[in-house]
DNA sequence: ACAAAAGTGTTGCCCTTACACCCATGC
DNA sequence: GCATGGGTGTAAGGGCAACACTTTTGT
């Protein structure tokens, strides 16, 4: 029942390598992996940068990132970067793409594997750089400087992956501390979405989520103290079993 | 306004290679590209596949693929590999996820980034083996022999992102031939998603999204004729503008 | 007392779902 | 003439968008 299509078609622009059975025989490119890693602070989405010290691109800023050992798993060789780089450890993190033009790197044939990360406020503010990485430092997502290699690219695919996250999901707690108002939520998705949203809609539609609870405790400001809520596990399971995997 | 992490953390566990500034002076893996192609033929789901002709697993049934050329992008090498084992070109490929766990590849390290595509039953009735590929052949995706590597695991992921693609869109069309009825497109719908449809509300759903238009003719077979529709190009921009890109 | 943010319900509309019968052809 | 898939409309319910005023605090 099944069709086969049998005939050979005619020797052509065949290479040599394309069914070489030692895998060692032919070029191979550095792989390395970059991790975009978002949280919210001080009213911005914001990405986590490292200066370079080296060349190329020495003083320049860049995603976090760095060639993936042998035998290494790449989302552990993302972790690890990142730990190495920051000092961050246990986030979300999923693969993003992988960027293999030539010529983005200059110092050769270098294909990355980027992730794409979310980080609460809190542990945001724990960042520290590490030793070969130069400073570390939150930048505004909308206010970027010049970038290394293809990174701004990189950053701009995160953030439309950011976004239609954030669209069918009720992941954007993820970005803020611990426990937060609605309205500090309610901003995350309107600078996340740029587009306002309505007061009333927004909170009857994330509170029947049943993914938040409230703290039993205020949030004392210039106004009118808030609620303060935080997220439920069970809003974490739910996203879990949503994750298409692989 | 930018908070700054500034503070070193005590050196420990970081590899020479985190920041090496020449790109070659590290292990490196193959990289390879793989294709899962999809088509509908013969009331099924259809995955094109390869016989491998080489150790490893020679004989099993493989993804159709290659080995990356230095200074050729990802997908023009999953476009290329496609050519050259099977003589198909000019189809919708996107990149689906890139693999690369340790083990996956008896020959060593090799990650492989994998692409996911469709193409019409027309086309696919022109698929010819290439050279060094053995055989080439479509099988139905619920229906699959032993594959070699983890070939497996990497067309489920492709199913996975085909069903998804099919819950938002009107995209199933590309699986067809150029004109088709509505009934082989629910059919489509139906055995991709898993789920029975409802005729009506099929039709209302698909034809309200101007995504289709009537040939004029109909197919005679062993009862009532049925109107061939065939997409209009609106359907494909539509598709083009949705698309996330990198 | 006033400025500023927090908090709270209702209504209309649209989209989705459920559901059953006649029609045109081949045999 | 009968078996088989092709083709069609309507009504109810749920989810989403639009919309304005009161409450509570700090100053």
């Amino acid at each position: 029942m099944t069709f086969r299509g049998r005939v050979r078609y005619h020797k052509e622009a065949m290479p040599e390598n394309a069914s070489a059975s030692s895998a060692n025989a032919y070029p191979k490119p550095s792989v390395t992996v970059d991790i975009v890693l978002f949280t919210f602070t001080e009213e911005a989405l914001r990405v986590l940068l490292i200066q370079r010290r080296r060349e190329p691109f020495a003083g320049h800023w860049a995603l976090p990132g760095g060639f993936v050992d042998e035998n290494e798993p790449l989302e552990a060789a993302a972790a690890r970067e990142l730990y190495e780089e920051t000092g961050v450890q246990g986030i979300y993190l999923e693969q993003l793409y992988t960027f293999g033009d030539p010529g983005r790197d200059p110092r050769g044939w270098v294909i990355t594997v980027a992730y794409f990360g979310i980080i609460s406020a809190d542990q945001a503010r724990q960042v520290r750089a590490g030793d070969d990485a130069g400073h570390a430092a939150w930048f505004n997502v909308y206010n970027l400087p010049p970038l290394a290699f293809d990174h701004e690219r990189i950053i701009r695919y995160a953030l439309q992956r950011l976004r239609y996250k954030l669209e069918y999901t009720g992941l954007g707690f993820l970005l803020l501390p611990e426990s937060f108002t609605l309205s500090q939520l309610q901003a995350v998705y309107e600078i996340v979405l740029q587009e306002k949203l309505d007061k009333r809609n927004f909170r009857k539609k994330i509170l029947s989520m049943n993914i938040l609870e409230e703290t039993g405790r205020l949030r004392y400001g210039d106004h009118r103290p808030a609620k303060l809520y935080r997220f439920t596990a069970r809003a974490i399971e739910l996203e879990k079993a949503r994750r298409r995997f692989p």
